[in-house]
RNA sequence: GCCCCCGUAGCCCAAUCGGUAGAGGCAGGUCCCUUAAAAGGAUCACAGUACGGGUUCGAAUCCCGUCGGGGGUACCA
């Protein structure tokens, strides 16, 4: 009896074969530097061809859990896409760092007593080495991760530029606080409040400084999640009031924070969404997210004292009944009648009790009457004011103009409260509902009456503004980013505090302010329900770190730190620069580098290019989170003139996620995913019958496949050939391991066209190709070309397996020369290990990462004839061969003299023929 | 509720400007090779494009409506 191993020839592509080259091969690159990019100048200088390419990924967080099979299809998509450029001739910067700050490390850390650094470090071992694995042409002396000193040095570095820094509304950028100083001192701006700078204390200038800041410290309310023991963005904190992570609730709470003051750059961030090259969907998010909206503030009077509110209906004033203020609105406790008191703060203490989310499912109005009456300003009518929960305190002016005619909420608590409705825009004809929101002739309004809703509002605008009543305005839902973390594993504030509490920015040549060492790393968490807690961040337990002598000018004096981290964003809001210049120790990028890898290229990109990464591949789920932080931080140290460009990424591409079967037994466990029996549309797992399930791949699921299993079972390029063959970079789809074999059969029918199975010899001829074979082998090089381009990567792996089964059927005896090279060279983005050895196999010399991608030749393109189908009233009827340079004329002539048109033309004149050059003939009886 | 995207063979997907519905893969049938199986080779079948209407000489593609799936967002005045 023979053994299976004595039967499998000694030279066919098995997964043992693949993974020996593989293994080859990457030691090769390594050795090489095969995929160093060089830069212009710098630790990195080298020669540099003016055509470049930067593609990027979004940088992995280094979970615990590694990688499955559905993180490395971006990874992949980058790949090949860089490989392609590359083997055109342009200088490709690809590589990739690590997210490496944020919870689960600290979590873990907390748990185990081990430090977050070490748990964090061999995440990245592990990461690296799978990604290493999988062939990925990375140039590895610019790898960064977010936690090395080196690194968030310049984390810090840059929040110091951000804090001292302030948005001048005028010229619309940023500008150095010195300047908002000397411009203080001069007289040249007044001081708010009146003062004198030179007689202001520095306590008191720096909290006049601190409403300039881009970077500030204030006591406002914020997210806070006691079940995390820390605060959150706006951007963190879900639709339904809870966080994004651990799914807590979050409560309003007013502490003592850092924000960024990134709504001063509302405007700009929406507007230069249009010199982005992004999918639309990531651009509608953000600009919905930013939530511009135009309209008017209108002044009510209520006795001696305004109520301000904002309002996108200005047209609809002569509708107002009532006026709604948000329960803690500073105004109430001055206007409201005393008899109204005890009401007012019962109310308050129901409102403030409910959570978010009894805000989201009960939205039954609410409210109290407060005592006191406001005077529309167009017509002088004393309306009532309420208070009620509906009215947020954080959009607008935290006060509304209620016009129910006009909207559905004001209805409805017109409604409940029995106040007057006023309908001051003529509904539709047969219009049945509450509130009418259409347009439509404006009525009951004085002199608007008759307007349509875009000319009243302009009319209105233009009254309250000749009267002093109001004017208009544009309103953002955006809110400035919360910048705070009560956590341990993140980047510390490059800041200390003076006896007075005022920060204090450390100058740049104490910077990295590197996190101490603890016993303790967690954030002091609380019951998840319970509002009343406090954070106690755990860097406040580090005494000897906290409380610092340092002499800042003047003089040796005792600071204090700041307890609280940077989020987790800070480190990925800036990276793709640190890309660009890795090893600089004297600036966080160098100007020039940074000009040449990122910088606005118009003779390229058009007038309007910001410049930025030429291509960023990465899940949608950072449409508003990072990709909105990181352009923030970009237009800063634009303005301040450390950057040649205003936009980070100048093309965004979100890749779909590869999602997975799961089985649940009839108990409602999870079984192993593959060791489940597909029979007949019946899914069974030990013969129990089993539901199947599809969504994410999980350990819980028990349904996560790696890379690391299908690069043993198949080799890594097989896996790569694959993934990009399963459909296009940006649709998600099942994962199946059973159809990897469909690539790997490619695989073997390929190396098996060019190398003898049995001996290893070369099985390449020196016949020629026919003119059939040339004319397939360059419409699939153009192809191919045109797929690569543009991240076709499953259509241009399709065009390989025609041609390679081409070949198969055609040259059984041995495949011609230029079939074979440009067929290794082609498959190379994909599969570049298998590429590379069969490249050297044809007796060349070196690697194939720069080239030469072979290009179409023009003179195998064009036919010489052209089959014509001929559609008789738009059905397929018949068809005719033509020469290719025939005229319209001569096309139709042949199309009806066709034997069987003819007979169905019968004599008679064809009403119509349409001849479709290239494509087809229709006749129309 | 509002906004956006998607529905093509049993499954994953092609069809680039409105022009012959099928490139590729999985699964399946038949044949060759084989003692047999695997691997390999050859070959075949399978949908009329979720559904209903419209525009057009011609619709998977454009428009309207319905159904199904996915995503975003929501007392934002």
């Amino acid at each position: 009896m023979s053994t299976d191993a004595a039967e499998i020839p000694a030279y066919r592509y098995t997964a043992e074969l693949a993974n020996q080259i593989e293994e080859r091969w990457q030691r090769y690159w390594e050795d090489h530097g095969t995929y160093h990019a060089p830069n212009p100048v710098g630790a990195l200088k080298g020669d540099v061809p003016a055509d470049k390419l930067f593609v990027q990924d979004m940088f992995p967080y280094p979970s615990g859990a590694g990688l499955h099979v559905g993180h490395p299809l971006g990874f992949i998509g980058t790949d090949v896409f860089a490989r392609y450029h590359r083997m055109n001739g342009r200088n490709v910067l690809h590589t990739m760092g690590f997210d490496a700050f944020g919870l689960p490390a600290e979590q873990y850390a907390v748990q185990t007593g081990q430090h977050p650094r070490k748990t964090t470090e061999d995440n990245i071992n592990t990461y690296l080495r799978q990604i290493r694995r999988l062939g990925l042409g990375h140039d590895e002396r610019r790898r960064i991760s977010t936690i090395d000193p080196e690194y968030y040095k310049w984390t810090q570095w840059i929040f110091l530029q951000i804090f001292n820094s302030w948005y001048d509304a005028d010229l619309k950028r940023a500008r150095p606080i010195a300047e908002l100083i000397s411009q203080f001192e001069s007289g040249e701006r007044d001081v708010p409040g009146g003062h004198t700078w030179s007689e202001l204390s520095f306590a008191d200038q720096q909290r006049i400084l601190g409403d300039f800041r881009l970077a500030y410290m204030s006591e406002a309310p914020v997210n806070w999640c006691p079940g995390l023991g820390t605060v959150l963005a706006n951007e963190e904190v879900t639709a339904d009031g809870r966080s994004e992570r651990g799914n807590f609730p979050v409560f309003r709470k007013n502490l003592r924070q850092w924000m960024m003051r990134i709504t001063a750059y509302s405007d700009r961030l929406i507007d230069d969404l249009d010199r982005l090259d992004w999918p639309d969907k990531v651009k509608a998010m953000q600009r919905n997210w930013i939530g511009r909206s135009h309209g008017a503030r209108v002044r009510f009077a209520v006795g001696s004292e305004n109520i301000e509110v904002f309002t996108t209906r200005p047209d609809t004033l002569f509708g107002a009944t009532y006026m709604v203020l948000a329960p803690e609105h500073e105004l109430v406790d001055q206007i409201a009648t005393p008899d109204r008191v005890a009401d007012i703060a019962a109310y308050r203490r129901a409102a403030s009790l409910k959570s978010e989310l009894d805000r989201q499912e009960n939205k039954e109005k609410t409210g109290v009457f407060i005592g006191a009456y406001a005077t529309n300003p167009v017509n002088g009518k004393e309306i009532p004011v309420y208070i009620a929960d509906y009215v947020l305190m954080g959009y607008g002016t935290g006060a509304i103009m209620a016009v129910p005619g006009q909207d559905q909420r004001d209805w409805d608590f017109a409604k409940k409260f029995d106040l007057p409705i006023i309908r001051t825009v003529q509904p539709s004809e047969g219009f049945e509902g509450d509130a009418f929101t259409g347009d439509g002739p404006a009525i009951n309004s004085g002199f608007l009456d008759g307007m349509a809703i875009d000319d009243a509002k302009k009319t209105m605008i233009g009254w309250l503004e000749e009267n002093g009543h109001g004017r208009g305005t544009v309103q953002f839902k955006l809110r400035d980013w919360l910048f705070s973390r009560q956590r341990y594993w993140g980047e510390p504030f490059p800041v200390v505090y003076d006896e007075a509490g005022t920060a204090i920015a450390l100058p740049e040549s104490m910077l990295p302010i590197e996190l101490p060492d603890v016993d303790d790393y967690s954030p002091r968490t609380f019951d998840p329900e319970d509002a009343d807690t406090e954070p106690s961040p755990p860097l406040s337990r580090a005494t000897e770190w906290t409380t610092v002598e340092l002499d800042l000018g003047d003089g040796l004096k005792t600071y204090r730190r700041d307890t609280n981290t940077m989020p987790n964003w800070a480190g990925s809001c800036w990276y793709q620069l640190r890309y660009v210049d890795p090893v600089e120790t004297e600036r966080f990028v160098n100007p020039e580098n940074e000009k040449y890898w990122l910088g606005p290229r118009t003779e390229q990109h058009g007038v309007n290019d910001p410049g930025g990464v030429d291509l960023y591949i990465g899940g949608v789920e950072h449409a508003v989170l990072h990709l909105l932080y990181s352009r923030f931080w970009q237009k800063v140290l634009f303005d301040l003139g450390h950057l040649s460009g205003d936009e980070p990424y100048r093309r965004l591409f979100n890749q779909g996620y590869i999602q997975a079967y799961a089985y649940v037994d009839p108990r409602g466990v999870y079984v192993p995913a593959d060791e489940v029996v597909e029979q007949d549309g019946k899914f069974t797992y030990n013969g129990e019958e089993v539901r199947r399930e599809y969504g994410k791949m999980g350990k819980s699921l028990k349904n996560v496949v790696t890379p690391d299993e299908m690069c043993a079972r198949y080799g890594a390029d097989t896996f790569r050939f694959y993934e990009m063959s399963m459909g296009p970079m940006d649709v998600s789809r099942p994962w199946a391991t059973k159809d990897v074999v469909g690539a790997q059969r490619f695989m073997q029918r390929l190396w098996r066209n060019l190398v003898d199975e049995t001996d290893g010899s070369l099985r390449v001829t020196d016949e020629e190709a026919s003119v059939e074979a040339l004319r397939l082998l360059h419409k699939t090089i153009a192809g191919v070309h045109d797929d690569y381009a543009n991240l076709r990567y499953n259509t241009a792996g399709a065009k390989l397996i025609e041609l390679n089964n081409y070949v198969t059927k055609h040259y059984p005896a041995g495949t011609p020369r230029p079939l074979a090279e440009a067929l290794v060279l082609m498959l190379a983005p994909q599969a570049p290990h298998v590429a590379e050895e069969l490249w050297a196999k044809l007796g060349h010399e070196g690697s194939l990462a720069h080239g030469p991608f072979p290009a179409a030749d023009e003179q195998y393109l064009v036919e010489d004839t052209v089959e014509y189908p001929i559609q008789v009233n738009g059905k397929v009827r018949s068809r005719v061969v033509v020469s290719a340079s025939a005229g319209q004329d001569e096309i139709k002539a042949a199309a009806l003299a066709e034997e069987k048109i003819a007979e169905l033309v019968a004599g008679g004149e064809p009403r119509k023929v349409i001849v479709v050059p290239g494509r087809l003939v229709n006749i129309v009886l």
